[in-house]
DNA sequence: TAGAAGCAGATTTTT
DNA sequence: TCTGCTTCTA
């Protein structure tokens, strides 16, 4: 017991030790948040409460296995059986393998990603922005409408379109038993709901449920939590509503700040010590949330010294901007420091593209966060349409997807064809290419004949291979349809193989890790997994901010700082979210900060002139401590200094593209410098 | 059928 | 500016 309560705090303590009842913990940035809850549920354990009737759910895997890592350190590995701690759509996963019969459909069914829910709407062939759709379905289903009962409200055309799409989309998925991330959410709540017994059952069973991040728990994560916890109310939520920024996706803030109200004899719990930042950037980021009237209200207080004035920076445009910091970092490392520790962050992605620049011209490695993600991209969306189609044939998204890839000449005009078919046969495009060759052959050219019985002959041939060893499956498949090799063919494909390659080890792992298993479980475990963060530890980190949530760095560089980027300004905008992304952004950083901006950045093809950031002022930092960057405007008659001529004096300025161009006097020599290469003295 | 050229569209995205 | 998709041509 004295090892939970090793190194918490008074209020920590408090909140580990309210086992009963509801509680809101409210865990400002830096306020040791996991510590509590991980010790909440060691505490929990100790007091006799059986590992099987906790519960805690999170938003990411990788925060549900730092919990689980650090509860069974806790616990010193004592307990046999670790309590279920996961994210609300593997608990989704898991109710739906038991419970998906009570919906008339079968346990098999396979997750699809918001790419493949885009690419069939796509299928069906509209004028509206897909992405427009794909969120209103999603809309739809996280407040439990029914296409039914979208087209009863549609008003205008589109919402009648739209629903109409619902209609046809959901359709789409009962038939070949796919399942989206929402309704990992929807279903089980749809099937709680219309199942009274069931619903008290699985309360029953989860006495002690925890939520992490509540301040992004949207109304249909609210409604499923309210069912698990009818029977005890013994839910414990830990958030901060200053760091809400998921709203845009759905995320309900009056969750986290109406949770007193809806469940009784709420018991608040705050901790506003701060164990990250210097007193400097947290009253940089007091002063900046303070400004936001929707919150429950705390300020942060700190545990460090003063630390460094935050360092504001303008530039005259991106360009500049990506060098002077580049610059920056260049030094941060030469002088020592361990590059993992240096991060930049942005408000929109399309800003990382003059970065990279500037750091890949000043030879400063570094990685970006949450780009395009490891299962996203196209060969392993491929590879994984594969297994999919040897695990379930009938699977017609997969079979369109690879039917032609590695390219074996089936061109739009055959696959049209069989579409048709298909569909004429009201039968999946395997069952027609296997059962309807007469047919088939008749419709498509002798070539594209053979192609197919081929094709679907060596899927049979896996599957049987696959049905004695799944161990084996992977060479089968090379072997058979050669992707690697396929892809290796390609033009600039290192990359390409090498995912290939840790795919293939992936599965391999899966495989003897979990013997017992299947592809299937393969498929749906994969399906919730998001990026596998390889940490490189010789770059620095580049990400959006949202993608930085969670994480904290010693040196922090915040981009953008321009009315119209940060905050963005859009339709919908919602300046209080921006707010708390500035937030989010700014306690981020441990030791130094700086903010940047620009006057002008090229931005959708055109230029565009900028003012600094209204949060610039509100955080502080653009009255007080304002430092102007001098390296930014020369004027005939400076003083310079150049790493290889040393000291000159700049007889001349011009602008050369979108770069300042002096002619300089290096002791009776005069050269053509670029002003990014010298600096003021 | 498969590459080349031409054209629209472009926030943030834990699952 | 850059990407990804449709249309055009060998």
């Amino acid at each position: 017991m004295e090892k939970i309560f090793e190194n918490l705090n008074q209020a920590q303590k408090e909140a580990v030790v309210q086992i009963d009842g509801s509680i809101l913990i409210l865990a400002g940035a830096g306020s040791g948040k996991t510590k509590t809850i991980t010790s909440r549920v060691a505490y929990l354990i100790k007091n006799g409460i059986p590992p099987s009737s906790i519960l805690t759910l999170t938003f990411t895997n990788k925060a549900a296995s730092e919990m689980r890592t650090r509860a069974m350190s806790l616990l010193n590995n004592e307990v046999s059986y670790i309590p279920l701690m996961c994210t609300f759509h593997k608990f989704g996963l898991l109710f739906l393998k038991f419970h998906m019969s009570l919906l008339g459909r079968a346990n098999s069914f396979v997750i699809i990603d918001t790419d493949d829910k885009k690419r069939i709407l796509k299928s069906f062939d509209t004028d509206l922005t897909i992405a427009m759709v794909a969120n209103e379905i999603s809309r739809f289903k996280n407040n439990l409408l029914t296409p039914e009962d979208a087209m009863k409200t549609a008003e205008l055309p589109n919402f009648k379109k739209i629903a109409n799409l619902y209609q046809k989309y959901e359709l789409y998925l009962a038939q070949n038993n796919l399942v989206d991330f929402d309704d990992l959410l929807a279903l089980p709540y749809k099937i709680l709901d219309q199942n009274p017994t069931l619903c008290r059952q699985t309360s029953e069973k989860y006495q002690y449920i925890m939520v992490d991040e509540y301040q992004d728990t949207n109304d249909l994560q609210f409604k499923l939590l309210q069912k698990l916890s009818s029977e005890h109310n013994n839910l414990c939520v830990v958030g901060d509503d200053d760091q809400s920024i998921y709203g845009w996706r759905g995320a309900n803030i009056k969750n986290i700040l109406d949770f007193k109200d809806q469940f009784t004899d709420t018991k608040i719990v705050k901790l506003t010590k701060n164990y990250r930042s210097t007193d400097t950037i947290l009253k940089a980021a007091n002063e900046l949330i303070e400004h936001n009237r929707n919150r429950l209200g705390k300020d942060l207080q700190g545990t460090k010294e003063e630390g460094s004035d935050i360092e504001v920076l303008h530039h005259d445009d991106e360009t500049m901007e990506a060098r002077i910091i580049a610059k920056r970092i260049q030094k941060l490392i030469d002088m020592g420091t361990d590059p993992q520790d240096i991060a930049l962050l942005y408000r929109i992605n399309a800003l990382s593209r003059s970065i990279e620049e500037g750091l890949n011209r000043a030879g400063v490695p570094y990685k970006m966060v949450g780009g395009l993600k490891f299962y996203e991209r196209a060969e392993i969306k491929d590879l994984i349409s594969y297994l999919r189609i040897i695990s379930n044939p009938n699977d017609d998204f997969s079979i369109k997807r690879i039917i032609n890839k590695p390219k074996r000449g089936l061109g739009k005009a055959t696959i049209d064809k069989i579409l048709q078919a298909s569909d004429e046969h009201t039968c999946s495009i395997y069952t027609y290419l296997t059962t309807h060759t007469e047919d088939l052959e008749s419709r498509v050219s002798k070539k594209a004949f053979i192609t197919l019985q081929e094709f679907c002959q060596n899927v049979q041939n896996l599957q049987e291979s696959t049905s004695e060893s799944t161990y084996t499956l992977i060479d089968n498949l090379e072997d058979t349809f050669g992707i690697r090799a396929y892809y290796e063919a390609l033009p600039d494909s290192m990359e390409r193989v090498t995912n290939i390659d840790e795919f293939y080890g992936l599965f391999r792992d899966f495989v003897i890790q979990y013997p017992d298993s299947g592809l299937d479980d393969f498929l749906n475990d994969i399906a919730l997994q998001s990026d596998q963060d390889q940490i490189d530890e010789r770059s620095i980190s580049i990400m959006s901010i949202h993608a930085s949530k969670g994480l904290e760095f010693e040196h922090l560089f915040v981009i953008g700082l321009e009315e119209g980027f940060f905050p963005l300004i859009g339709d919908g905008t919602d300046i209080e979210e921006e707010r708390r992304l500035g937030y989010v952004a700014i306690t981020r950083a441990k030791k130094e900060l700086t903010l940047s901006s620009s006057a002008s950045r090229y931005y959708k093809g055109k230029r565009a002139g900028l003012s600094k950031s209204r949060f610039l002022s509100e955080c502080g930092v653009n009255k007080g401590c304002l430092k102007i960057d001098r390296s930014t405007s020369y004027k005939k008659g400076n003083l310079v200094k150049h790493k290889i001529f040393g000291i000159g004096r700049v007889l001349e300025v011009s602008k050369v593209k979108r770069e300042f161009k002096l002619k300089i006097n290096f002791g009776g020599t005069t050269r053509d410098i670029l002003a990014s290469f010298v600096e003021r003295i």
